[in-house]
DNA sequence: TGGATTCGAGAAAGCGCTTTCCGAGACTGC
DNA sequence: GCAGTCTCGGAAAGCGCTTTCTCGAATCCA
């Protein structure tokens, strides 16, 4: 069988021996329609498996009914958790979700949003950190302005204000300053951080945290106190390796990883090498994603409502934006301590 | 500033000073235009920010640059890592991901085909196990079938062959009889299992991999050593916490879930109960997603190329069947031994 | 230099749908 | 019984784009 068209509305109304329009009018209960005819036209469009074209739907000055949702990457636990509570909202709208996942990579990211435009998606959501980079700024705000000038919706979770949108951020720098609090609380004072890139907002927000909270304990982080790795498990893993290979004598008493992703990947680390946790070294994370609460030991982290962030950020863009200004919808995290941290030992 | 109307080719073609013909073919590469007005087109839309209307492409009969890919949760760290990797190839196919999340609801799933269908999604993927239901069989291919008589691809991930489309599927039996296999041969005579709902095809065949396998050692599995619960985390997690309220005493010497999510849930109640794994118990999963090897112990499982199985689900779809046989790429588990399982010491 | 070819730009016909705008019946009220 | 209302179905005008089709102009060869 060849591939043969599809079965439009003027099909239906044929086979129904009505107008268009008549069929239109019953397929979307638009307007009333004698009982008999909207009979017909049902039946009809049962008959040919009928499926309204949605492309010619928003042509035609439909609904837009589907949302671009744009993060680094679908199997890190952290962006899949903000996601379900975004795919949450969005069904209770009846919203279509588009993914996209960017690799971290700008570009990729900028064209993704190119092309929800084109698709006129009723709003675009950022996920994750923003890139600190004034070229991809500009090119990324000569696409978003255009769609919002066209009644498009833009929210982001955890972005710099570098673009002026609406945005929902988690308190990483307030975060990462707790949890420094109670580590320190708890009798460290060497400390070593497992850090993401530099250009990431979220890395600096919460490096900034700690450093600073620290400090007001009258501890310094030194430069090389400091590992940067790749935002990811194999990153923190990575890291972690270099640096106990740096420095075997004066090991810090707690490591923390501005992630739970890097954290898992450190622990690992720490384990392979002999270390223990928390007994050798506490470590604590960043986020609280749902699988750290399962590690033995159970990661110590700071807990951020991931799906809320997802929720909140969907609708942010649903209910849309009156005034011009960008609004924040600011969510705190919660220190969580669990068995990976301990008094240190040395 | 109100939302204006969006930026038209119409618009770029006059500031342009040339026909839409003209701006269309410029902006498209269709065919040669003379070298100043190509410059002419190219500076007025970069000028007025113009992006194409996506639908209105699709509709004049451009390219469906878009496909669906149904998954059960997007946070399930299983979908999620088949889902990296069928967007790696989607998005080396230019190709865009609308990724949906049902929520186990098969309802949901049939409406989420319908809106793909009526996208004219280039191709539309089912990631996760089939409902074994009638009637939700018979809805899904009346979406389904139409869908494909006009012009659409489907792929599957795991699925049953009750609806007759290509499929990647993981040796669910086989790599369950390995598992066992090896399980056995570590000493282990006294097993449990943790199952999902009994309607997944998934759960189904590694339950009657592992079974068979069983029982060609001569052990037999009774209907009370196999625990169902749902199929993640806290299912896992209950499941256990119930196995355990049964029978204080005769304790199996080895767990198995026929998920790895679900013996993540499973060991962290173990561990609240102040069992040791594996210890006291040993335990045992399938997928092998990520995580696992970062617990400790590192969960033995069957590792599924879970990446590469959504890549080649994406890559049927890209590819197009041929023939009117739907195809079917099996992929083989390998059972990894890990430190979460150990010789019975009862 | 003239006629045959190319080449490239513009006009116009849809793609499948929604939505005014109209007009034809079916009513109502006096 | 007839003007005045009210309903409701149908014709037709787009929505923004791609793609023939057409035709004028530029190029070529003899």
């Amino acid at each position: 069988m060849k591939a043969r068209p599809h079965v439009t509305l003027e099909d239906v109304a044929r086979s129904a021996n009505v107008s268009l329009a008549t069929a239109s009018r019953v397929l979307n209960g638009t307007a009333s329609v004698r009982a008999d005819l909207r009979e017909r036209v049902s039946a009809a469009a049962a008959e040919l498996a009928y499926a309204p074209n949605a492309h010619a739907q928003a042509l035609a000055g439909g609904t837009h009914r589907t949302v671009g949702v744009i993060c680094h990457d679908v199997s890190d636990p952290y962006f899949a958790a903000i996601a379900g509570g975004v795919m949450r909202v969005a069904t209770d709208n009846g919203l279509l979700v588009m993914l996209a996942g960017t690799f971290r990579d700008p570009d990729r990211e900028v064209a993704y949003v190119s092309t929800l435009r084109a698709q006129r998606a009723a709003a675009i959501l950022l996920i994750g950190s923003a890139f600190e980079d004034r070229a991809w700024e500009r090119a990324m705000a000569a696409e978003l302005e255009p769609y919002r000038r066209g009644g498009g919706q833009v929210a982001a979770v955890s972005r710099h204000r570098g673009l002026k949108i609406d945005t929902v951020q988690p308190d990483n720098k307030g975060g990462a300053a707790e949890l420094a609090k109670a580590l320190v609380g708890l009798g460290h004072k060497r400390f070593a951080v497992l850090a993401g890139p530099r250009k990431l907002s979220t890395v600096i927000d919460r490096l900034a945290g700690f450093t600073d909270a620290l400090a007001e304990h009258g501890i310094t982080l030194r430069e090389d106190d400091v590992i940067e790795g790749a935002f990811t498990r194999d990153g923190g893993y990575e890291a972690t390796k270099r640096l106990l290979a740096g420095r075997k004598r004066k090991l810090p008493t707690c490591l923390f990883a501005v992630t739970d992703v890097m954290a898992i990947g450190a622990m690992t680390a720490l384990r392979e090498e002999g270390l223990s946790v928390p007994g050798d070294v506490s470590v604590a994370g960043f986020d609280d994603i749902p699988v750290v609460r399962d590690l033995a030991p159970a990661l110590t982290t700071v807990r951020l409502p991931l799906e809320e962030l997802g929720e909140r950020a969907m609708d942010l863009a649903v209910k849309g934006s009156a005034g011009s200004r960008p609004r924040t919808v600011r969510l705190s995290g919660e220190v969580v301590l669990r068995d990976s941290t301990a008094r240190p030992r040395r």
